[in-house]
DNA sequence: TTACGATCTTAACAACGTATAGATAATCTA
DNA sequence: TAGATTATCTATACGTTGTTAAGATCGTAA
């Protein structure tokens, strides 16, 4: 698994991706962003080469520091993928929650424009999704990763409530959080799917995996279980 | 990600883990079933530490032989997990047909025992269907695998036509092919849930995860869109 | 100013994937 | 059956990884 990598950085004038952010001035001794800069470099390094592809040490390169580095900001590799996996969940939960809103108060409207922004969150920031469900690969027990998720979960567990007429406070019932388990089912399932490529094969005579983005995923939402009144 | 793994085999007369299983008569040079065993042992690692924690040479010393052994039945470790997933897929395959048959011929039957063998599938081999969706992991290259990803596939294809009533060589009709993605979505994000454990906390209250699975798993499928004669 | 804690570097270690060269066994050929 | 060829395995080595330990540098508060 472990690759032999492309030597870089031969002409060491000119500028390069790997290089230090700050090289104008001479680096002090001091980095001053380094924790913010390593969590960018992480999530650059997983766009460019996916999850797999990430290592500490070429995280560390790109911020410009020595492997040792990061330690003084995370726990080891997994705490900084952590961290990449909690800000991950924060803007899911704001990018669920505003689509909620959008939805006005119509019920189903809210859950329709959740699913299109649950998606929507899951191909333009692949990089954090693809971290965020692959759990061994991070730090599970990072303070603060738990309320996130929990927090994005609430989005959905309120629109529930609502479509299904139920109290806030109230525990929904059995019926009711069937059609929770489906409507979570079917929206992480498409866009796993998505994500990994999985359609591009049978969706090539419908007009490939931007159609199915565009015209099938709204259709497919609209399959969603009409929300009944108990 | 390289954490400092316990020492095994502190009493190497007993039996261990880890240790070659022809250990019992001298084990000669040519260890005779070599290629199966990395697979089985491979399987056996995922299984016990997640894929994350799958290195080639501890399959090598589960199998008994050294690092470089199986360079020569697999081109590097990713062509080791390209099989794992190859024999994952067809597997697959063969659990969604079974299910299909067990539908006999009411296509809506068919179509949730499919959904029904998936997600069992999903949790009863959990190791092979982590790995089939864990693209980057595995050769994606790996001799038959487009094939068997095609054959499973066409599993699903084959109920939709059915319950659509399009015949077999026909085309699907866009929106056959939206309640297809519908329905593979559903299944799939449910089986991935389950599996990554997100379940566990919100079925709690209704049980469990062993509930979600034997309770909600089949009321869900009842939500599937029923399919329309177009 | 000095002491101290935070932040960084250097150096080292074990484990990893993989390549090379040589050893051994099974099989094919004559 | 004898010899040669091929398949399979070991030994060794290289570069990369994550992580730790010890020391250097800097900001800041006493």
């Amino acid at each position: 698994m472990n690759n032999v990598k492309i030597k870089r950085r031969k002409n060491p004038g000119t500028r390069i991706v790997s290089k230090p952010v700050k090289s104008a001035k001479k680096r002090p001794y001091h980095h001053g962003d380094l924790k913010d800069q390593l969590v960018a470099a992480a999530e650059a390094i997983i766009l460019e080469r996916g999850v797999e592809g990430f290592t500490l040490r070429e995280a560390a390169r790109r911020a410009g520091v020595s492997p040792a580095a990061p330690a003084h900001h995370f726990r080891d590799a997994k705490g900084l993928l952590g961290e990449v996996t909690l800000r991950g969940y924060r803007d899911f939960a704001a990018a669920l929650a505003a689509g909620d809103a959008r939805g006005g108060s119509d019920p189903a409207a809210r859950l329709k424009e959740q699913g299109l922004a649950y998606v929507r969150f899951a191909m333009r920031n692949q990089a954090r999704f693809q971290l965020m469900f692959q759990h061994g690969k991070y730090d599970m027990s990072y303070p603060g990763l738990g309320e996130a998720g929990a927090a994005a979960f609430a989005v959905l567990d309120n629109a529930v409530h609502a479509a299904m007429r139920i109290p806030e406070g109230e525990r929904l019932s059995p019926d009711a959080f069937g059609f929770l388990l489906a409507t979570w089912s079917i929206v992480h399932g498409f866009a796993h799917l998505a994500l990994g490529g999985e359609f591009t094969l049978a969706a090539e005579p419908y007009g490939g995996q931007k159609a199915v983005l565009d015209r099938f995923l709204p259709a497919m939402l609209n399959y969603l279980p009409a929300p009944v009144r108990k």
